[in-house]
DNA sequence: CGTTAGGCACACAGCTCGGTGTACTTAATG
DNA sequence: CATTAAGTACACCGAGCTGTGTGCCTAACG
């Protein structure tokens, strides 16, 4: 434990070196962006060296889909799996915004990285399709659950809510989720036929 | 007339060159991105020597926001406009995807330069945040007429429908107006009371 | 015809970026 | 202790970027 913390030059920081470099690219990614963040900081802010850096990933272009790739193991995919909510009350939860400490919902990563690489076949672009298609699978799976009539479309419709919102929280500067919020509403009340409504209400209330 | 098309060597290609830079950069901008486009390559399409396009602007910063306040002065907002179709069809009718030729729906650029641009305070972002109140308050407007109980409410309503269909159609590569305008559809028919509503299809129809 | 504003070619400065080469040091394992 | 896997320091390369400096040209206008 002598020299744990620093070497006899600058960083010497240790095995971990693969884990800090991802959790450096997650803070820097988010706040600048991912082409307004070079290796060069990223490497500083990670503690590690460069060549250690590019030993772990052949290219920026591979740290960034490992970027994605190692996202948020379960904010918006951990409501899903919230027994004590009802479904319908799943579905109203995934508009609860993330809230980064305070301030305004950061912008979703993936759509993030789809504009800002701008190449539907760079690996992170493929990753982000797939990710927003299983969250909309997700979506739809919760409500069949919850009653409604289409599923697949309540599913499509609400995760275009949540890419709305997000969109649209980062050009106006100001918190859009509620709005998206209210829409849900609207429309899962909207998909769900009166009778399946009632049996769940006078089951859970 | 003799040298109008070529000089002696290269371009030469006469006086209109703030104009060919301009829609040299609606193109590359749109295709590329803005952070992918070099000035060399637009000034190579813009057939105008770099000497000449830093004479018109100062920095790249400001084309990038001349480039978005000239954009489409009519797309989106000539809907707005057409007398022959009832306030109800104009709100639908703005969920007609632009339709670039063939293809998908390009990114709304003003979500594009916000998220490429990583920074509230450059002019262009502000612009695009302009943009977007300006659109949502036309929208409000033409709710009011249709008759809407809360115009302000479904004009954001239908602004985040917009900005969520052209987020998802970019990170999905899939065209998701469709499913926006459904939405739309709804909360339109849920935010008229019945009877305005029957009041303009005894009108029109 | 002469003036001049607008445009041109071209080289280059200065910077940042992604990525590599080399030789060294440390920590864990057997 | 010896081996080896992991990490480090640092210089460096080539490419691409924004932005200039300089001198020349030519089309339009009075």
């Amino acid at each position: 434990m002598t020299e744990l913390e620093k070497g006899p030059q600058g960083l010497r920081r240790g095995r971990g070196a693969r884990e800090r470099i991802i959790s450096a690219s997650q803070q820097l990614f988010r706040d600048q962006g991912i082409n307004r963040t070079g290796m060069d900081q990223l490497c500083a802010v990670a503690q590690v060296s460069k060549r250690t850096a590019y030993q772990h990933f052949t290219n920026k272009d591979e740290l960034v889909a490992e970027y994605l790739r190692r996202f948020d193991p379960g904010v918006t995919a951990g409501v899903f799996d919230r027994t004590d909510l009802t479904p319908r009350e799943r579905l109203l939860a995934v508009f609860e915004p993330p809230r980064g400490k305070e301030g305004l919902t950061p912008l979703c990563p993936y759509i993030a990285a789809s504009v800002e690489l701008h190449d539907p076949e760079h690996p992170a672009s493929q990753y982000a399709r797939d990710y927003k298609s299983t969250i909309a699978a997700r979506l739809a799976d919760t409500a069949r659950e919850a009653g409604a009539a289409d599923p697949e479309q309540l599913g499509e419709q609400l995760a275009l809510l949540l890419d709305g919102a997000a969109a649209r929280t980062r050009v106006l500067n100001t918190e859009s989720f509620p709005t998206a919020a209210a829409i849900a509403a609207v429309l899962i009340d909207n998909a769900i036929p009166t009778t399946a409504r009632e049996r769940v209400n006078t089951t859970v209330g």
